[in-house]
RNA sequence: CGGGGUGUAGCGCAGCCAGGUUAGCGCGCGUGCUUUGGGAGCACGAGGCCGCCGGUUCGAAUCCGGCCACCCCGACCA
């Protein structure tokens, strides 16, 4: 393939848009052009890079038993309306109609849409079990879409739906695809850890993150930093490692704390530290006011806090919604006397004595205060967020948090689609149950940008062979000079006789052009023809490390050969 | 959704505050010559609804209003 054929517009300077390194580096590198907000053009070396992820993705869920298909991804409202989830999906969805005025949906995925299709063609236990996928393009039209393929409103996704008899075999199946998408993470040279997770709009009890640990991830990750324990940090669980409340024993007695709105301010005016003090968080959900109690050291975790409410309409009191509260004050509210409200008290709050906390009155705390005697923590939930130093749930280990970019997303679905779509088939005592299903996700647009946050350095890109667009970029140095065209032809020849497919640069171009290309563009191996081979001698590069190897002209294919097996 | 920022040639930017010649610079692009092992030199040249609509003015890239697009931050921690 030659370089000019294949439209790479490098760019020398970075393009104002870009604000974390991969981004940057598949617009310079030619890669790929926006066309709008989240939304990309794949030039042919980034379709070639994720025809290559894609590519081992495929193999991979080919392994594991699954097979592919093509689902629509125009789909109809009606699907989604008896899943409940063309109202559920809310605004992330990307709707339109057609000229009758019919509702449909740009897929952002296609649980009701396998699950009718499956219904329809597998009736009985002897269908099952079955693990469908598609890689396919999907649509979210996201709140805020950044960070190039990241986080785009197109993207593609391999999605796979499995159905199945009983729970025992879709666990079955669910360990597979962990595996698999194990593997697939290794063969894109991508280190993952696997993190619980919560099933959010898709559904179901089960489900498992594959993590790129990056600090440019999205997601916040809780770690045990001596077992397997890793949970995304919207559901984790943590024991505290400090001890709550303050020495004490008296009554209650009301402090003048005039202006002291923060935690920090109260316990050092006081005299206590931040784990002696209550802190109280306002909702309004549902239209209701919620009072969210938590240890002045933490924060309320508001994925946790939608769980513990069992609604996402919620958002912090307003201004303007004081009322809701009869006029208490931010600040200065706490949970002695307090009526009228609802309440959620974060666990740990259980038994703590001589604790600080609002007084209910403006300008005024309580200390002195003790749960059981002062006021009841209930109803208990797990509403805080984790800090580092909490110790583990399941050993003595203690957790440290990072960020993580989300690459797959595996799901136990259970009942959830199979009930209200009537994916019924008939079992060996001929009675009719709704399937088990399980679903899992894999973003490989993502993975596109994610292998180029992970593989470059200060030049470009350091593709890893098993994804490089292409494994090889032969530079002619001069292409009008005819012993150099020769034996770029020859090597390009003897490269294709063993599959290895070749980028030529025969621009007319002077030679720091060229190279700077190479290495921004960065596929494994560059071959360089030039004033060497004269002598016989061609130079091969190995992009990752910058190794650079005088090879004989007439060897020039088995070097290549050699070094690409020694790529990482 | 809230807040902030930016829209001027393919890319990166200046010009705008203090309105007034043919709207500039670097890179890129075209032609010619010279160059050719880490982003070459000279010469000539092409390329702009100054985001869009409206207003103010003798006159608007520049001032005012509205809209649109893109980017960033935040989504309230008391």
């Amino acid at each position: 393939m030659k370089f000019t054929h294949a439209t790479v517009p490098t760019l020398k300077e970075k393009p104002a848009e870009a604000e974390v390194a991969s981004h940057e580096l598949l617009l310079r590198a030619g890669m790929m052009r926006p066309l709008a907000a989240g939304i990309y053009t794949l030039l042919p070396l980034g379709a070639l890079a994720l025809a290559r992820i894609e590519d081992v993705v495929r193999d991979e869920m080919n392994a594991a038993g699954a097979c592919e298909l093509i689902l629509p991804t125009l789909q109809p409202s009606d699907a989604w309306e008896e899943s409940g989830r063309w109202s559920a999906y809310g605004p992330e969805m990307m709707r339109l109609a057609d000229r009758q005025g019919r509702d449909f949906c740009l897929a952002p995925t296609a649980e009701e849409v396998i699950t009718l299709t499956v219904a329809r063609i597998a009736p009985s236990y002897r269908d099952l079990p079955l693990n469908l996928y598609q890689i396919q393009t999907k649509f979210r039209d996201e709140t805020r879409p950044r960070f190039g393929l990241l986080r785009g409103r197109e993207f593609r996704m391999k999605d796979a739906y499995s159905f199945h008899a009983d729970a025992a075999d879709l666990d079955e199946t669910y360990a597979r695809m962990y595996e698999a998408y194990s593997a697939m993470a290794r063969r894109c040279s991508l280190e993952v850890k696997v993190v619980e997770a919560a099933t959010g709009l898709i559904g179901g009890d089960i489900s498992h993150e594959f993590m790129v640990v990056s600090g440019i991830g999205e997601d916040v990750l809780v770690f045990c930093d001596s077992c397997d324990y890793g949970a995304n940090a919207e559901l984790e669980s943590h024991r505290p490692s400090r001890a709550i409340g303050s020495p004490g024993g008296a009554a209650p007695e009301e402090v003048h704390t005039p202006d002291m709105t923060t935690i920090q301010d109260v316990a050092a005016f006081i005299g206590v530290t931040p784990e002696a003090v209550i802190k109280c968080v306002m909702y309004v959900a549902d239209g209701e006011a919620v009072a969210a109690f938590v240890p002045g050291y933490r924060e309320v975790s508001e994925p946790k806090l939608a769980a513990a409410l069992r609604t996402d309409d919620f958002h912090p009191l307003r201004e303007d919604e004081r009322e809701l509260f009869g006029g208490l004050t931010p600040g200065f509210t706490g949970p002695v006397g307090l009526r009228g409200v609802r309440v959620l008290y974060d666990s740990e709050l259980a038994g703590g004595q001589g604790m600080v906390c609002g007084a209910n009155r403006l300008d005024y705390h309580l200390r002195g205060v003790d749960e059981g005697r002062d006021f009841a923590a209930e109803p208990l939930a797990d509403i805080a967020a984790a800090v580092a130093g909490d110790l583990c749930p399941r050993c003595e280990g203690s957790l440290g948090m990072a960020r993580g970019i989300e690459i797959g997303h595996i799901f136990k679905l259970g009942l959830k689609y199979s009930e209200p779509l009537k994916a019924h088939f008939t079992d060996a005592d001929g009675v009719s149950r709704p399937m088990v299903m399980g679903t899992y996700g894999i973003g490989t647009s993502r993975i596109l940008q994610t292998v180029v946050e992970q593989h470059r350095d200060e030049k470009g890109i350091c593709w890893p062979t098993a994804v490089a667009p292409l494994p090889v970029e032969l530079i002619v140095l001069d292409p009008g000079n005819g012993s150099q065209a020769e034996a770029a032809a020859r090597i390009t020849g003897g490269l294709a006789e063993r599959s290895v497919q070749v980028l030529t640069d025969e621009r007319s171009l002077s030679p720091g052009i060229k190279f700077n290309d190479a290495d921004l563009v960065g596929l494994p191996v560059q071959v360089v023809l030039g004033k060497k081979l004269v002598d016989g001698m061609v130079d091969l590069k190995i992009r990752h490390t910058g190794e650079r190897r005088d090879v004989a002209a007439g060897d020039a294919v088995g070097g290549v050969i050699r070094a690409l097996e020694e790529a990482p």
